[in-house]
RNA sequence: UCCCCGGUAGCUCAACCGGUAGUAGCGGGUGGCUGUUAACCACUAGGUUGCAGGUUCGAGUCCUGCCCGGGGAGCCA
């Protein structure tokens, strides 16, 4: 039975049975006034039950807002008002009023859209820590009701932003995206790593890295970028795991080492100030602070491999020439710097075979690492790749893998018109878990894959 | 893969040297309160202690195996 205030609101604007919004909450603060009639549809971020008015926080995708349910206006309105669930779904009527410097909703008319009961604890919508260490296995296993978490939900948009932003980078810098294969017969580490699947009775992985696609693709468009997600089945633990995670990777044609370090610290500082400036809001609700000015200071300074290695022992952390410095290395090594700081030159036996080799030092290979402030670990890593055929076949002979058949059309690409080019990689989780000072990358990703969990939801 | 730690109410946790599970907080239910904002106050319900064995008169507690999680190492982006 609709009331005066349904049927009179309906004809103003909703005479269909489904709704498309055409404004949001956020539009009642920014445009509506005093006295204006408004319809949400929400949800009921929380509730108190007073004596004979009851107080809702109706929230969308854009915010929250107060809304008053008093009793005096009609009773039914009223009971349904104090028996509503936070988070449940819903219709509301009713009209902006002054509250102190702000705005709230006098309700007139209430539908339930779904119910919530039986509660969700913590509500997701209240503002409890989603990042308690305790509450992690909790937030995990419910996440698909999480994501309504107002902290989350920054977290989430920051991404978007984030990727949009590099995006842009690309476009301006003159790059096309090349759509890569995520089934794929190429390996770029070990077979224990890989996720394989059937692909019709053969036996194929999900990509760890698309850059053997990148580099036939560079050789025809020279500036090509490809971001979607690799998948490593590395049995790891740590903050920055993720078995799929999001991966940016470019490759840029007649590009050297040291072009492709200048070229991706151009990116990292651009993409810095430009998050901070668009995501005021995000900032806000997670508290932090990108200090810009400091964190785009380039260029970034430079330490070698050697000279890491040295760094280390002067802090009486003996490594083994060759090993690859760990996160806990590289944490230590940042304590020296107060930006991003560069280690090049890592030793060839750790680095993966298509990277070019030092002809300076054989030893050493035409790669390097960008590592985070403040112990945020790796960001990215850069190399300049082998071009040449007899390079990349002895390579492949010292990594075993020049009589596999399978990486031939990779050779290939060395012997039909190849060119000199280098690229980056870099793990969107983790830039974001460094601006946003996450404990852990699962709380970059809305849908988190990590070992030794079960991948749901 | 290795090393630590944990699994008790819907959630977060208590429970001594092994003695038969808590008036705990949050959430739920009932009642009260027109200005709260994670409202508050009172009352109340709620448990095959992860699973399977074992030791014991007796196991949440000790032992073995498994399952499920968390932290760390190694390895990577």
């Amino acid at each position: 039975m609709p009331s005066q205030w349904s049927t009179s609101l309906r004809n103003l604007a909703w005479n269909k049975e489904f709704i498309m919004k055409s404004y949001y909450i956020k539009d009642i603060f920014d445009k509506m006034e005093v006295g204006q009639i408004v319809e949400i549809l929400g949800w009921v971020a929380s509730k108190r039950n007073m004596g004979k008015i009851v107080f809702l926080d109706l929230a969308d995708s854009t915010g929250k807002i107060q809304a008053t349910v008093s009793k005096g206006i009609d009773s039914n309105i009223f009971l349904k008002a104090r028996e509503l669930a936070p988070e449940s779904s819903v219709r509301v009527e009713g009209v902006v009023k002054k509250l102190r410097k702000s705005k709230e909703i006098e309700v007139k008319v209430i539908e339930l859209i779904c119910d919530a009961s039986p509660h969700v604890v913590p509500q997701p919508r209240s503002s409890f820590d989603i990042f308690d260490k305790k509450l992690v296995d909790l937030i995990l296993t419910k996440r698909h009701l999480y994501l309504r978490n107002e902290r989350l939900m920054a977290v989430l948009k920051f991404r978007h932003k984030l990727i949009e932003i590099f995006r842009e980078w690309f476009r301006k810098e003159g790059f096309i995206e090349i759509h890569a294969p995520i089934l794929t017969q190429l390996p770029l580490y070990d077979d224990d790593t890989l996720f394989s699947l059937d692909f019709f009775g053969e036996r194929i992985f999900l990509t760890q890295c698309v850059a053997f696609y990148l580099e036939s693709a560079v050789c025809a468009f020279e500036k090509v970028y490809n971001i979607n997600p690799s998948f490593r089945a590395e049995k790891s633990r740590g903050k920055r795991y993720l078995a799929e995670f999001w991966h940016i990777k470019a490759e840029i044609a007649f590009a050297d080492f040291n072009d492709i370090i200048a070229f991706t610290e151009g990116m990292i500082s651009y993409v810095i100030r430009r998050i901070r400036a668009e995501s005021k809001d995000e900032l806000k609700i997670l508290k932090v602070d990108i200090e810009e000015s400091r964190l785009t200071k380039t260029p970034y300074p430079r330490i070698t491999y050697d000279e890491a290695l040295n760094s280390l022992k002067a802090m009486n952390t003996i490594k083994e020439w060759g090993k690859s410095l760990s996160d806990m290395d590289v944490s230590s090594l940042s304590k020296a710097f107060d930006t991003p700081f560069w280690v090049t030159g890592n030793p060839r036996r750790i680095e993966a075979f298509p990277y070019k080799i030092d002809p300076s030092n054989t030893q050493l290979t035409k790669t390097a690492d960008l590592i985070a402030t403040e112990g945020f670990g790796e960001l990215l890593g850069v190399a300049e790749k082998i071009w040449q055929r007899n390079e990349l076949l002895e390579r492949m002979k010292e990594k075993g893998k020049d009589s596999d058949e399978r990486y031939r059309w990779y050779l290939e690409l060395r012997q039909f018109g190849s060119i000199p080019h280098s690229g980056f990689g870099m793990g969107i989780e983790r830039l974001i878990r460094w601006l946003l000072r996450l404990g852990h990358v699962r709380d970059a990703i809305p849908f988190p894959r990590l070992f030794r969990r079960h991948p749901n939801p």
